[in-house]
DNA sequence: TTGTATGCGTTATCAC
DNA sequence: GTGATAACGCATACAA
């Protein structure tokens, strides 16, 4: 205790003493208000420096009840539409001048449970998140809603009404765009890989799987149907499990870019030849699907322009405070990327 | 301003209002204090629940000195190492009941000013930084040190001595490792592309390079040495420059798995066989690494590890306020992956 | 074991 | 334009 080296926080009551002002003039001065002159302001700034000043968020946002930050809840930051999405929505967020709490629920619904509350502690002027699979219930983000924090939903969002925010992707027209390529390119024998349907994004894009596949009057094997968590052992379970009987698929669209990758390796591994024996396309456009080879056709996300949409629908509900619960769904374009597995 | 539908948050007053007790004893139930009573901590619980409280962080932070928040900075999340290992201390933070405000300085050392500067607003416990490339002047964490603010860097860290606490990989032994193994294939004339040496990285697994690349008395051929960005594109240029003249290499090992990758698409594309014309080691055993054909051999980081070793660090750092001052410095472990590349 | 009173650093509401 | 002062919500020293 006797070695204390901490220099002590200064604050605007220092500044108000050095400069023998009052602390009122000081945080007007700091925060550029008009009724402060020029004069004054300079001398504030200059003092500020000199003192190693740095406002004290938790101060201020207590007393003006605005924290100017802005929480997330993403499943992981790995997966790579949510990197993508998560950088873009920080770099505009910056730009307007708010903080970003990013956190994870690791797919977690009790996580995500616990993150909501975190976020209302830290009093966030609005929460941007993505659920995990296995959220069906909302309830945890109702005590933001009902406080008046404006929430959007992005990617994975509650499929039951809300008063959130909510922008997505075309998912059910992704899986439609992929399904209908597939089916155009001669193949007749679709296997799908989705994910559990207890989230949007598989739900959708099941429905243009099937949608297609009635349009073109292709028949379905329900045997190459799954509907499973999408990681790569799965898949290559569900891959085994195709090629296992008699008659095999001659194309197999999956939910993710990781399924088709393990599609693919699968394919590589026992012998048969992508494309000409089997055609597959992934979904997100993962970097990954243009390294293989052969590279995978995938479904483009354009995740910078939805985390860039996310911000501007936020600025939108933090301007207006007269709280008309707008609520807004907003489908965010998306685009087969063709390449070599097809 | 007619429909201010906000339900205003219920703090201590209100529950000790409906609890007829005193907003002290409140707090004391709340923060589970020895001396209170287990049937008053229960009543003051339920009313919690009920009235749907929440802590105010900025009001608690604000009262005790304490956010029980960590800073974090890094150059961008989407790179494999930063966001294993962000994952990794985010979890290891979580269970010691500390949250994590995630940064990015997309490898702009205005922005990471900018962004020390706002953690050292946001008064967080301490920081954890991975500066960017160009970071050589560490300024701006000062203010944080001289207040007492435990600051981690890792991974990219400052060359020069620093009050903070560093943590980084063994990158002179990756570097040796993987040019020795690549020596030890066979190879004789080896390339090397490495990142800008104003980061202790690149310089350190440069000199790993330039120690086994001696210590088998293999001749370096400075045409074939890079420092530049690591880059996808930077690398291809690389290949093309090497690869136009009449000598060419027989190895190549590059700084990280970007580079690899690019190496090894474009020995593809103009015919050149790999591994048995070229090897090729690349860094930090990103994923893709292994699902390329071939697959490249690479040097594994273990980020989970070292975002626990950060943390245990950390929790060290907070426990004892004897700002001692005790500077360590650590080396975390690196291992070859040997993939068909070699 | 509980209550009273004070202050954390800032901003907002008055006055002047 | 500037100053005095209260208040934001909570935690703690002190009193009871």
């Amino acid at each position: 205790m006797s070695s204390e080296k901490k220099t002590q926080d200064s604050t605007i009551l220092d500044i108000a003493e050095a400069l023998k002002l009052s602390p009122a003039t000081i945080s007007r001065a700091l925060n550029n208000h008009p009724y402060v002159k020029e004069k004054t302001k300079d001398k504030v700034l200059a003092m500020a420096a000199e003192l190693g000043y740095r406002r004290n968020l938790m101060a201020s946002s207590l007393r003006s009840n605005k924290t100017n930050t802005i929480g997330l809840i993403v499943p992981r930051i790995s997966m790579f539409f949510h990197a993508e999405a998560i950088t873009a929505i920080q770099n505009h967020l910056h730009e307007h001048g708010y903080n970003l709490i990013i956190c994870q629920s690791n797919d977690s619904v009790a996580m995500e449970k616990q993150l909501a509350g975190i976020l209302y502690s830290s009093r966030v002027d609005a929460v941007i998140a993505a659920s995990t699979l296995y959220t069906t219930d909302f309830n945890h983000f109702d005590q933001l809603l009902e406080n008046g924090t404006p929430v959007i939903f992005y990617d994975r969002v509650p499929m039951s009404n809300t008063k959130a925010t909510v922008i997505k992707g075309d998912d059910s027209r992704g899986g439609y765009l992929a399904t209908s390529h597939l089916i155009e390119t001669g193949c007749k024998r679709i296997a799908h890989i989705s994910g559990p349907l207890t989230c949007n994004l598989y739900r959708d894009r099941s429905s243009g799987f099937f949608k297609a596949m009635q349009q073109y009057n292709i028949p379905v094997n329900e045997d190459w149907i799954f509907y499973q968590e999408l990681t790569y052992e799965n898949a290559r379970q569900a891959m085994r499990k195709i090629f296992e009987s008699s008659e095999v698929p001659d194309a197999i669209f999956t939910d993710n870019d990781t399924s088709a990758i393990a599609a693919l390796e699968f394919a590589k591994e026992v012998g048969i030849s992508v494309p000409d024996e089997l055609k597959i396309v992934g979904y997100s456009n993962d970097p990954r699907t243009s390294i293989m080879t052969p590279s995978i056709t995938s479904i483009e996300q354009f995740p910078g322009l939805v985390g860039k949409r996310i911000v501007e629908v936020l600025m939108d509900l933090l301007k207006d405070n007269t709280s008309d619960v707008k609520t807004q769904s907003i489908i965010t374009p998306v685009q087969l990327i063709r390449r070599m597995s097809t």
